[in-house]
DNA sequence: ACAATTTAGTTGCAAATGATACTATTTTCC
DNA sequence: GGAAAATAGTATCATTTGCAACTAAATTGT
């Protein structure tokens, strides 16, 4: 009777610490459960509610179509994160001049305050995450990072294409 | 009236598609979808009975309490994983010989069968999503990766420690 | 030895999430 | 010009997830 962690024959050798989707899923939680607090507790915001900021930040006014395109969110999380941030004045809704079923979205007064204070803390936190590591090495997992995005979705997209 | 992007004054500058929090959940939940899927359709289980199965193709007999450490999921997660694996007859549940409060969980014949077919195809599912890059660049992520992983970590741990 | 605390694991409940259906416009194309 | 299809956005419902409370066993301290 063989005890043994790797009992020799079998496919056997996967190390759930080195397998990429492992690490990528437990590393993008703990990220994303310190960025939550964060932003939570001085912002009271959620993090879908923060990138629906941070897009129109940089790109005034904005359709909800256009804010699921730049912040990779599905339709449905767009709009409750929208309505939220009306709620809770940081943004603000208005008829599109020529399509009556979309508006344009942009940020309030308060909005672009709170954009303006939330910004550097959010570079700062990604430069202490990102404390000891060269440019280049930076740069490096970053691509490798969004190669690994694109082909995981193209992946899907194509057996789900079936339909 | 100032339509452009950046208007000049305020922070400006932080731009969501080189956010690392943000590519790194974007790319985990590309990945993880894809995962479930097609983890799902071969072999009805969730991401997190894979997770469970991974870690006890390789070690064994092991508490709930080890899995936990061991996956990085909380320990309800665990409870309701293998719960579901014992229903689909992979993993069985034996009391602790010593412990009364803990159960040794093990896979079952039909457990470690679907576990030698499960991992290459993991593992195949890994290399192509890892396609294009050489084995450096790919170690240098994961470091890079790891010591994001930890840092969040930390930084939670830290502020949460409050108490 | 036994009361108080800690630990393993499960259960139950509330909030978050996702898929689908739905309404209101707009576009297509005959 | 108007019926059919497409699109923007919201609402509804089922599932997932996470937290806190709970049970049972073990450990600690006196």
């Amino acid at each position: 009777m063989n005890r043994m962690p790797e009992s020799g024959d079998g496919p056997a050798g996967l190390s759930l610490p080195d397998y990429l989707p492992y690490r990528l899923s437990v590393a993008s939680n703990h990220v994303s459960a310190l960025i939550t607090r964060a932003y939570q507790d001085r912002f009271g915001i959620s993090i879908w509610e923060w990138r629906v900021v941070a897009v129109l930040g940089g790109t005034q006014p904005m359709t909800a179509q256009a804010l699921v395109e730049a912040t990779a969110m599905d339709k449905v999380t767009v709009s409750r994160a929208v309505r939220s941030l009306v709620d809770k004045a940081y943004v603000a809704r208005k008829r599109h001049h020529s399509d009556g079923r979309s508006a344009m979205v942009r940020l309030t007064e308060a909005g672009r305050t709170m954009y303006d204070e939330i910004v550097p803390s959010a570079l700062e936190l990604e430069k202490t995450l990102l404390e000891g590591f060269s440019v280049e090495e930076i740069g490096q997992m970053m691509s490798v990072l969004q190669a690994v995005e694109a082909k995981a979705l193209a992946l899907t997209t194509q057996r789900s294409g079936d339909d």
